[in-house]
DNA sequence: TTAGAATATTCGAATGTTCGAATACTCTTG
DNA sequence: CAAGAGTATTCGAACATTCGAATATTCTAA
């Protein structure tokens, strides 16, 4: 129960774009498009350390934007709303359309 | 310029994403779906003092997700991209969704 | 049950974010 | 120009996030 009165939903919302906020962990869930894959499968295609991957799993986890399935020795990773995705593509678009019209007139502040 | 080999893409969304991070900047985005707004009328509508809600309004200015039009003494802020929008319409409706059937089932750990 | 592979958790240093307080800037009116 | 309204910036303390290192847990096979 939050304690305060602010709207719960910008504080649910704002929680789960925290999850997005490491480009790690985009490139995680940009991988988990095309289809689960388990733990070091994902260590290797994102050339991080096994145990910071099980971090940034366990962060998309508890915000319930990923799921699991155990088999054997493994635990394979999947997307549990592919809406969500859809509304991440759609920032993606987004950002790609403003980055080309921005390189035309003006140095952006994107790659400071 | 980006000094390491990552993808630029998920460093800009990710960078783009951390302006959803804050719930008060959610809500200033959601107040200014309506229509353009100057920073006192923002302030008082969010409850937040003049000087924090220039520092959002800076975040998001440099962003580009909102846009600035100087009239007089005052600067009337609107949204940049409709599309923007959007996509965090999409996020809450998942959000809520989600929160729906969580309720049934399980204690979430939105609110801790 | 023990070894070993796969995954998860804990801790801490470095780094980043947030908000209030103080102050600066900018524009208009007189 | 001076005063005042509206807006922006800077600084710093409190708090949050990140990643590596070390270690723990879980499962399989022998």
């Amino acid at each position: 129960m939050p304690s305060d009165s602010e709207p719960t939903i910008y504080k649910m919302q704002s929680e789960f774009c925290k999850t997005l906020t490491n480009p790690k962990r985009l490139e995680i869930l940009h991988l988990l498009e095309k289809g689960e894959k388990s733990v070091t499968e994902l260590a290797k295609l994102t050339n991080l350390r096994q145990a910071n991957v099980s971090q940034h799993l366990a962060v998309m986890r508890h915000t319930r934007i990923i799921k699991e399935r155990r088999f054997g020795n493994n635990v394979y990773y999947s997307l549990a709303h592919p809406k969500i995705t859809q509304a991440c593509n759609m920032i993606r678009t987004i950002l790609t359309e403003q980055l080309i019209k921005d390189v035309k007139s003006t140095t952006s502040s994107w790659n400071e």
